[in-house]
DNA sequence: TTTCGTGCAAACCATTTGCAGCAGC
DNA sequence: GCTGCTGCAAATGGTTTGCACGAAA
């Protein structure tokens, strides 16, 4: 499966860069990649996930876990101001741009052809090394418009 | 000048929606007006500007001050990952799409006409009313690849 | 056995809020 | 004069950290 392959991509990078790999930080890796393709979390929810198994996860390391997986590119950040933080498995074959209703919070994934090159070539402009290209569209959705 | 054309749309917009004209209010539209374009501002560099000035605002003052103006779509609330929210003057015929180095967090404005439409094209697709699109790129600048 | 990772609780820091006094309109 | 705005200080909420113990390698 699909999301299965990030992981296991996840779990060489971890033991490549000479970091261990604790049951916590496997499980995390698993609910991710369980997760359906488009949704993400938030450290809070990530952590609440962990406590309905039986593994049980602390938030610090919730935390810590989600930094990491983030440094070493496992996983995207994902901002969409309002307050916290979330993550999803980075797939690069797949699209993961969002568009943000502003009244009510609701995300919704898209992809573009042109967005997914835009990013490197921009960067090549300036001499960057891309890691991720993220595009958000912020607005209201036909049911917040009313 | 260009800048101050915005902060008076932005007088208006308060004055418009009912909301009073403070000199809180003025003072931080003018530092807005006055910071050169490409600079964006975090509450709390807002407010040590603020300081530097007679006429000081309080931090709280600050902080509810750019959650309104961002609010009426005066300022662009600006997010890049480092724990606090910048804001800059929304002006819509300029640039500001964002690449920045995750090394040691410089950000530069880029503008990409293609991008410009983007927002409004897949907007409309999902029948949004867009408010704003905004594109970033993260990576390693020339200084931080070595 | 040697580190590194984890859990816990306390600490941090950006942002928010209740309330009394003050200032737009 | 009415009501919204401000300042202050205290509260909040997401995230980080110090430390002692437990577990990968």
């Amino acid at each position: 499966m699909q999301d299965s392959k990030d992981q296991n991509k996840a779990v060489d990078n971890l033991r490549k860069r000479g970091h261990r790999i604790t049951s916590q930080r496997q499980t995390i890796l698993e609910i991710f990649a369980e997760l359906p393709h488009g949704e993400h979390l938030s450290a809070e929810e990530l952590h609440e996930k962990l406590s309905e198994r039986e593994a049980a996860v602390s938030l610090a390391t919730t935390y810590r876990t989600l930094k990491l997986l983030s440094s070493l590119g496992a996983l995207r950040e994902l901002d969409f101001a309002e307050g916290h933080k979330h993550y999803e498995l980075k797939q690069d074959d797949l699209p993961h741009q969002h568009i943000i209703c502003t009244g009510c919070n609701q995300t919704t994934e898209f992809e573009d052809h042109f967005l997914e090159q835009a990013g490197q070539k921009i960067g090549a402009r300036y001499n960057f090394e891309v890691v991720d290209a993220q595009f958000k569209i912020f607005g209201l959705c036909p049911k917040c418009q009313k």
